[in-house]
DNA sequence: CAATTATGTATAAAATTCTGAAATTAAGGT
DNA sequence: ACCTTAATTTCAGAATTTTATACATAATTG
């Protein structure tokens, strides 16, 4: 038998990366960061209004989907997009809306 | 201000795509359907050992996704892949899963 | 210790999935 | 035409899982 073109295991990382990214909040982190380059989480959640933890757990999440990276200077932690993450998945929602 | 490249309609579109083809027994269907070219909802619950209704239930959420469309003959109804939107969904796995 | 960030937990809200029953559609027999 | 059967769809519900949010607490740095 052909073996499938869809890996389970693939396909559901590729989801869970567009399902977590599409989220209005985090969006919003994105579009944020493509014009400061980067910013601390102080920054980010006092420009968004929300609480401090809610902005690190999107903040986290967003790391762990390969969006964004951090580096760490002194107290504050600095966030920034990784590589060209944003623009891969535009490609991809391209890609799949038809 | 610069535009976000990321629309969160296409966004919540693309994931939506994404998560309901990422369920085990819905790839399942389109693994039968890439070596079958095409079959009827008996032919389909009953290869998967699962509920008539349940495979109805999943056809239809692929068939919404646009990744299966069916055609009906006499009391039968025959799903099939559309097009090569399989293949457009592999593409768009490669690119989002770095 | 103060400032900054991360993590844990609990509760609520939303989305999925499965099942069984009822409704729809089509074909065949009488 | 009528009745029956087969195939599929659709609806309603309950159960499970996922996700969001808020609050509290921990960890790290200076």
């Amino acid at each position: 038998m052909a073996q499938s073109k869809l890996d389970p295991k693939k396909l559901e990382e590729a989801a869970s990366k567009l399902r977590a990214i599409a989220h209005p909040m985090r969006i919003a982190i994105i579009d944020m960061l493509e014009e400061k380059e980067q910013m601390n989480v102080t920054e980010i959640y006092e420009a968004l209004k929300i609480e401090q933890a809610s902005a690190s757990h999107h903040l986290n999440i967003l790391k762990t989907k390969g969006v964004l990276d951090s580096r760490r200077s002194g107290k504050k932690t600095f966030y920034y997009l990784k590589g060209d993450a944003v623009s891969q998945i535009a490609e991809c929602i391209n890609k799949c809306h038809n």
